[in-house]
DNA sequence: ATTGACCTAGGTGCTACACCCAGGTTGTAC
DNA sequence: GTACAACCTGGGTGTAGCACCTAGGTCAAT
């Protein structure tokens, strides 16, 4: 029976993320009659071990409490299990597309810029630099709805 | 002079977005004496189109905050500029390994799996799927301080 | 007068913790 | 016996960037 240090510190955690997970309901520790202290007995480490490997193959926290809340139930969590993996895996792929190309234009942008000159900021404009650039890239121009006749700025 | 919902749409942003910048302070509008509605003029509209572009270059808001503080204080914002683009760099690219690993753990569990049974959970395992991967991979396992001879589960 | 689209301030929720506070506990050393 | 370090408790706040909701006021057209 463990108090929260010495299961952080056997799992290489921190205090406080156990008490994070306790408070979150994926632990379940008893408690010390006398002071209140949590105690983690081997059920415990088993489900932290789990838990801590299911993180590092990418599961939320979320995803974990449902496959938890799965077994508990009696049910083979291992359907649900490949299909959270699965989805996971499809919204890494999109944020690993999404910041890609949002390296290769900071990329971009910092060689670019080694370049050009500092200027100082107007009334017209705040910093050349990233005025130029993107407006020289067109990444974002407004919304024209009929701005063409009516020539703000 | 605009109001929220109409700079919003021009930028193809939401209302909130615009509002929650006004209230960040990065963004200044002045206010209808009559309703107390914000009215974005051209100078608004021109801090927007500044900030929006400073975001698609991978700047924080609090990044842009510091940029529009420069500025405003009437230096150049440009030295300032390089070196943030530059930090957001390094610290994306630290990200892109860790979620790259992670791609091809996720990847590698997956294929795996599809290969393997269901299992009902029991005392000693919640999904046998997550637990023999990990063991398997070595990448999960307690800090062994004194547990050899401790022999524990 | 009513309707629909708009506006306001302020609060909550999301993720996964980290950090801090005030006050109680435990164990060891002197 | 007491002093001190290291631990424990619950509860609150902060992080990033909004989205969403509430309750109530405004505006233009019908």
């Amino acid at each position: 029976m463990k108090t929260v240090t010495e299961i952080a510190r056997r799992f290489n955690v921190s205090a406080d993320t156990i008490r994070h997970y306790t408070k979150l309901g994926l632990l379940s520790p008893e408690r010390d009659t006398a002071n209140g202290y949590r105690r983690y007995g081997i059920q415990q480490e088993r489900r932290l071990r789990f838990l801590l490997s299911a993180k590092r193959l990418g599961f939320s926290l979320k995803d974990i409490r449902e496959i938890l809340d799965m077994a508990a139930s009696g049910d083979t969590p291992c359907p649900l299990v490949r299909k959270l993996i699965d989805q996971r895996l499809e919204a890494i792929r999109e944020e690993m597309l999404d910041a890609q190309k949002l390296m290769a234009r900071m990329e971009s942008a910092s060689s670019d810029w080694r370049e050009l000159p500092d200027r100082a900021p107007s009334g017209e404009s705040i910093c050349h630099l990233i005025e130029t650039w993107d407006s020289a890239n067109h990444l974002i121009e407004e919304y024209s709805g009929n701005h063409i006749q009516e020539s703000k700025s």
